[in-house]
DNA sequence: AATGCGTGGGG
DNA sequence: TCCCCAAGCAT
């Protein structure tokens, strides 16, 4: 059992923590919201709301929610889907490993576990894509155990209770408030427990713009009653994205269809179908050529680049579309978009391509940035 | 341990 | 408009 002594964390005595967990829950049975997977303890609505919770908002989630449990009413169902449907399943929801690892989960349960959903906190995190968190999380609300759930909520809020001089964005720091929280939690209620720290930590306690002030808590917080509330948590600034600029091919058959791609799985938007893109940083740029004993500037285009790649020999109709940008976690897009028609539509067969009508772009699951090309190429054919 | 992986909302 | 942030996990 880790020391909070040593990372400077004074532990308050077993009266004050009966009094902090009655204050808490009081609280949360006066305002805790109502939200669907709140109205059932069914494990398997549990998992899916808190995969579907991770690093994403309530109020996105919840038309997600209710579809997918339309879709996949069961483990079985999720175990059985076809990719397609699942990615449809979570297309603009984003973080789309959560998907793949949620079916092979199902897939563990059909396998491992009798496809009986698994009953305690360390088989249910053997489970892909379930980690600490999630497993704390299904474990304390859909089978009453008494199991921390340590969120980007719980951290900052116990940080600010005991001034807890650790980043909380460092990894290697989430024990320490996991040990906090396994004596603080109130074993007769752990569900409740955690999820009063998490609906405290969105509104009232929340990173930008908290309401000490109005927090039920207010007077077991160290740093509220230090004047100190600001300087926690202590959180260092993450890393930016890095700026990319992407080039992107609009090209129509005499049909009038569109080529799509299918991106590569295990990479970026993996599975999702779009607009042929090619990374335009390092290209469009001029290269020296050795020719005729003389080197030669030569400027390759990326339109030379798709004809060579793609074996299609487009008339380039240039028109300036207005820039696309995107910014993923990690990366910030700049696409532009170049519009091309094709008599010829033979596609060559090292790449998922197809022709597609604009009134079937729906069946095929799409990524926002490639939602965001159709909608400024349909705006600039209406403007 | 550090990095890859989305998206939408709010200031 | 741009920047920061949010109910993490896998590798």
């Amino acid at each position: 059992m880790l020391d909070l002594k040593e990372y400077g964390i004074i532990m308050w005595d077993a009266e004050k923590i009966a009094s902090f967990r009655r204050t808490l829950l009081d609280w949360y049975d006066r305002e805790k919201r109502d939200l669907p997977w709140r109205r059932t303890k069914n494990p398997y609505y549990i998992w899916v709301s808190e995969i579907m919770l991770q690093q994403t908002q309530v109020q996105t989630v919840i038309p997600y929610y209710e579809r997918f449990l339309d879709w996949f009413p069961s483990v079985r169902d999720l175990a059985e889907a076809p990719e397609e449907k699942l990615l449809k399943a979570w297309e603009g929801l984003g973080y789309y490993s959560r998907v793949r690892n949620m079916q092979k989960a199902a897939q563990q349960i059909m396998d491992d576990f009798d496809g009986q959903f698994p009953d305690t906190y360390e088989n249910i995190a053997k489970l892909k894509g379930i980690g600490p968190y999630t497993a704390g999380a299904i474990s304390s609300i859909a089978f009453d155990l008494p199991e921390p759930a340590v969120d980007g909520n719980v951290m900052r809020v116990m940080a600010r209770l005991f001034e807890v001089n650790y980043d909380i964005g460092d990894p290697k720091n989430r024990k320490i408030f996991q040990a906090i929280m396994e004596i603080l939690i109130d074993p007769n209620r752990p569900g409740d427990f955690n999820q009063a720290l998490m609906d405290l930590g969105t509104d009232i306690e929340s990173a930008k713009n908290p309401r000490p002030d109005e927090s039920p808590i207010r007077f077991f917080c160290a740093a509220y009653l230090n004047g100190t509330y600001d300087k926690y948590p202590i959180k260092l600034p993450k890393k930016k994205p890095t700026p990319m600029q992407i080039q992107a091919f609009v090209i129509r058959n005499m049909k009038g269809e569109f080529l799509l791609e299918k991106n590569i799985e295990g990479r970026l938007l993996g599975g999702f179908w779009t607009f042929p893109i090619m990374e335009t940083d390092f290209i469009g740029q001029q290269l020296s050529l050795f020719e005729n004993d003389n080197y030669v500037l030569e400027t390759v285009s990326q339109k030379a680049i798709f004809e060579k790649n793609y074996a299609l020999k487009p008339d380039w109709t240039d028109n300036g579309f207005t820039p696309v940008k995107h910014t993923f976690s990690h990366q910030k897009w700049t696409i532009e978009m170049v519009e091309g028609s094709v008599k010829d539509d033979k596609l060559p067969t090292d790449k998922e391509l197809c022709w597609v009508a604009a009134e079937d772009f729906d069946q095929f699951p799409m990524a926002t940035p490639q939602k965001k090309m159709i909608k400024t190429y349909e705006d600039s054919k209406k403007g």
